[in-house]
RNA sequence: GGUCCUGUGGUGCAGUUUGGAGUGCACGCCGCCCUGUCAAGGCGGAGGCCGCGGGUUCAAAUCCCGUCAGGACCGCCA
């Protein structure tokens, strides 16, 4: 139907005839003339028309978003009506003919690059809103994401396996989604929240290096960073360790990001988990700004400033925020109340390193002299403190420090890292039993293994694991671990938890069981690609990535998802439904 | 489960603080004019359950209560 896409046409073909498809993105009739932009996925392309010289449709009564077959003749523009805001900009097409594939009734959003319609109507109308420049430059960007990650998997090994939808329930993690099962009235498959058991499977089986682009879906609540069903990178492989796993998703995601922005990315950093929290008080800190946290605990180990009589005292400089006002100090005092710290100490550097603050009395010489050594800080200088435990005082004062210095989505490059060492429990139930930060097959680190025995309640929150996540620019793009190979080492971890024997096997037999015949050791990984895609498109929502996405109450405005089902559908799977309170 | 923001012709907004006639802006739509525009321009026109329900009031887009929908966040997401 076309020799060209309109978007391609270039002064290479001047001259020459071309047929081209597309909308009409608008049109400008000048009665004697009409101006015709023409899209398609590759661009647009002015067309010319001589109402009175063209064949075909009536040029005047042609709308936005008709779908237009034009046949005609490209030619250079004259002489100062180039557009350099186009790609075609040096060239026009002049129609011979035009034919209305479709009209188009007037479109309920506007269409291209502008991004003013209320999202619900542009989800309504997602096969219109797909036709503009975001969704089309997002849905390729994807696309490239997944292309360069599948070449990178390959080249190292990676075999792609599929593993089942429909799998069992478990109650550990995420809510389930449900699917109950006709063959079996009364029983329920579950939707994978991941692959993990059956890539560990693979793993027993051979299969050396496994990797898939696999949905993912849970029944949690939605946000910008999160839907119901999500893809990973899934990965596992067999006779590895962290680093090896490390360097292989590395690979994968500098290739990727690589493909899309031509810039290379340079070696990936690596942070342990302390390292993170204590300097940026995050365990998926932002490295695209300072601002990082300051230890003040040998400035004021014997301070006689009671608010500052604490297990931890940290700090933040925020250079040239001295002349900050009172209402804006206020707002800060009460973030960090809000987020659950005592309160928030704030100190103005002044020249000659003189500090302003109503607490200044309340410090000693040395302890003044001490803060702005720690701090580095110089005069126009303000200081944020905060003291208590030492966990609260890390959560609170990284929280303030994202809300000082984090850049939008878009700006700032990209910062990989990857935390390391992460707890293996991330707290301690009611009953005294620690909670698992991972899951539970995560191997502990091999110098805390000792402690699994030795330690006794919070000091088993000292114990680390070999888990690890990689970050980008403070969003949290994936988690992995090494897992235990090792029957005796899981019964311990088990044990500890609170799943006895009995339970373990009804809940992870077949996976305990396959350990049983050989295990190799083994390590994986999982990372979001939506997130991914979302950071490199400089999307800050992860529906601006996703063909198809549901709003944050779990619905699809286009296709009216979720919907009741017929009585009869629900008698043959044993289903009846309460009616709502 | 909770906190906050938003809801006004087809679209995006202003109007709500301080109640007084559905008032206004831009885009789109319809008709006419127009041979170099590119968000074309000119003239004219149509188009409203102010999300929905209740309350207060002589009078509600505006104040109060409830509810629905969308969004941001907390909880949740091993």
């Amino acid at each position: 139907m076309r020799t060209h896409r309109a978007g391609d046409v270039r002064p290479v073909q001047v001259g020459s005839s071309v047929e081209l498809c597309g909308w009409v993105a608008s049109r400008r009739d000048h009665g004697g003339v009409v101006f015709l932009d023409l899209r398609d996925t590759a661009g647009i392309v002015q067309v010319v028309v001589d109402p009175d010289a063209v064949a075909g449709a009536d040029v005047h009564g042609v709308r936005a978003e008709y779908c237009l077959r034009v046949t005609g003749t490209v030619r250079e523009r004259p002489e100062g009506t180039v557009n350099p805001d186009l790609a075609t900009g040096a060239v026009e097409v002049a129609a011979a003919t035009i034919e209305v594939l479709n009209p188009s009734e007037p479109p309920p959003i506007p269409i291209g690059d502008r991004v003013d319609a209320d999202e619900m109507l542009r989800l309504r109308h997602r096969y219109l809103d797909l036709r503009g420049e975001r969704l089309q430059r997002n849905l390729r960007l994807r696309a490239t994401v997944n292309s360069a990650i599948r070449t990178a998997m390959e080249a190292q090994g990676f075999v792609e396996v599929e593993t089942p939808m429909l799998v069992a329930s478990t109650p550990e993690g995420a809510r389930d989604f449900v699917v109950p099962s006709r063959l079996s009235p009364g029983e329920f498959y579950a939707l994978p929240q991941s692959p993990q058991l059956f890539k560990q499977l693979l793993m027993v089986g051979g299969l050396d290096r496994y990797y898939q682009i696999a949905r993912c879906l849970r029944d949690e609540d939605l946000r910008a960073d999160r839907q119901f069903e999500f893809m990973q990178l899934d990965a596992e492989m067999s006779f590895a360790d962290g680093d090896d796993v490390r360097a292989v998703i590395s690979d994968a995601v500098k290739a990727a990001a690589e493909r899309v922005t031509g810039e290379p990315v340079g070696e990936i950093p690596v942070l342990t988990y302390a390292e993170a929290m204590g300097r940026y008080g995050s365990d998926k800190p932002d490295l695209r700004f300072g601002l990082e946290l300051v230890d003040l605990n040998h400035v004021f180990g014997a301070t006689e400033f009671r608010a500052f009589q604490a297990d931890s005292v940290k700090g933040i400089r925020w250079p040239g925020q001295a002349e900050l006002g009172r209402g804006r100090l206020d707002a800060l005092i009460d973030r960090a109340k809000q987020l659950g710290a005592a309160g928030l100490v704030w100190v103005k550097v002044r020249d000659g390193a003189t500090l302003e603050s109503p607490t200044v009395k309340f410090m000693s010489e040395a302890e003044q002299v001490g803060l702005a050594d720690a701090t580095g800080a110089e005069a126009g200088d303000l200081l944020l403190i905060v003291a208590g435990a030492r966990r609260m005082v890390d959560a609170v004062l990284g929280t303030i420090r994202n809300d000082l210095g984090r850049p939008p989505v878009h700006e700032g490059g990209l910062h990989f890292c990857w935390v390391v060492d992460f707890p293996l429990f991330e707290d301690l139930a009611d009953d005294g039993s620690p909670i698992p930060a991972h899951h539970p097959f995560t191997a502990p680190h091999p110098d805390d293994v000792g402690l699994l025995d030795s330690a006794r309640g919070d000091e088993l929150l000292t114990v680390r694991s070999q888990a690890y996540d990689l970050v980008c620019n403070g969003w949290e793009l994936g988690s992995g671990s090494v897992r235990i190979h090792d029957g005796a080492l899981q019964s311990r971890i088990f044990e500890l938890i609170g799943i006895d024997a009995e339970t373990a096997q009804a809940r992870f037999g077949f996976l305990l069981d396959a350990f049983r015949y050989g295990a190799p050791p083994h390590a994986g990984f999982a990372f979001g690609i939506d997130r991914l895609v979302g950071i490199l498109a400089g999307e800050e929502n992860i529906r601006e990535v996703i063909a198809f996405p549901k709003t944050q109450s779990g619905a699809d405005p286009l296709t009216g998802a979720p919907t009741p089902v017929d009585d009869r559908h629900l008698r043959e799977l044993g289903i009846q439904v309460r009616p709502k309170k």
